[in-house]
DNA sequence: TTATTATATGAACAAATGTGCAGATGAACA
DNA sequence: TGTTCATCTGCACATTTGTTCATATAATAA
């Protein structure tokens, strides 16, 4: 199979080369916008960190409080607060105060889903 | 309701606060595997990136060349070249040759599955 | 062989990131 | 009120990370 040699097109002022330009057209027809990318990317970032990925499959099964999980992995406090605060930010987690303890479990059934099909993934 | 006081336990040489010990023992015992854990969060960082994550969704509509990706996402091919070699040593893609050419694809629908999900989180 | 095309790779550097420390906050209780 | 407990937050610093630049490799064509 003979393969066209490559174009060359204008593209925000400077010339890019492409081999398929149609190909390329459709991905970026296709390609996600400017916030479903940030949104995606910033759930998946903080999934990518072990020590968060561990706090969230401790969540996994049931709420938790600060220390408990701080004891679980084995981490200060400090550090897993943080990591939390992010977690709870990007609505992965949410917190239950009773009386000076907050417990935490995951927001969304989606989190859970994600994890168990990674989950999947990594086990066969 | 009231919450019992903290519990001080020995734990690897050192006495760690728990609120709830029986809690603490069940989510370590479900805990993941040092391997599980490496490669899970090995697969959501590299997806939790903004240009790897264009990458993968661009192939989600079938193979590409370096060169049209790189087109695609407005990057350097060298750049693209890099981040395609980490996705590919952890088989989240795979290439094939045909000629100076190579085609980049998604290696395996768990993927393109992860993304839909994540996809379907961020949309809703 | 030499030249060209398409991609890969190594080094370097700026930017982003995770954690510990110290101090702050908020709730319960004496 | 003052104290204790559980957690949060700002700062600092070492580590990691993504991109660029220059060069190397592999395949084809002349």
């Amino acid at each position: 199979m003979v393969i066209s040699r490559s174009k060359m097109a204008e593209e925000e002022g400077c010339r890019v080369r492409m081999v398929h330009l149609n190909r390329v057209a459709l991905a970026r027809e296709a390609s996600l916008s400017r916030r479903e990318l940030d949104r995606l990317s910033l759930i998946f970032k903080l999934l990518g960190d072990p020590t968060r990925l561990k706090l969230v499959t401790a969540l996994m099964g049931g709420e938790m409080c600060v220390c408990d999980l701080a004891a679980t992995l084995d981490l200060s406090e400090s550090a897993v607060s943080h990591q939390l605060r992010r977690l709870r930010e990007a609505a992965l987690v949410r917190n239950r105060r009773e009386g000076p303890v907050l417990y935490y479990s995951l927001d969304d059934d989606h989190v859970a889903r994600l994890l168990r099909l990674g989950l999947d993934h990594v086990r066969e």
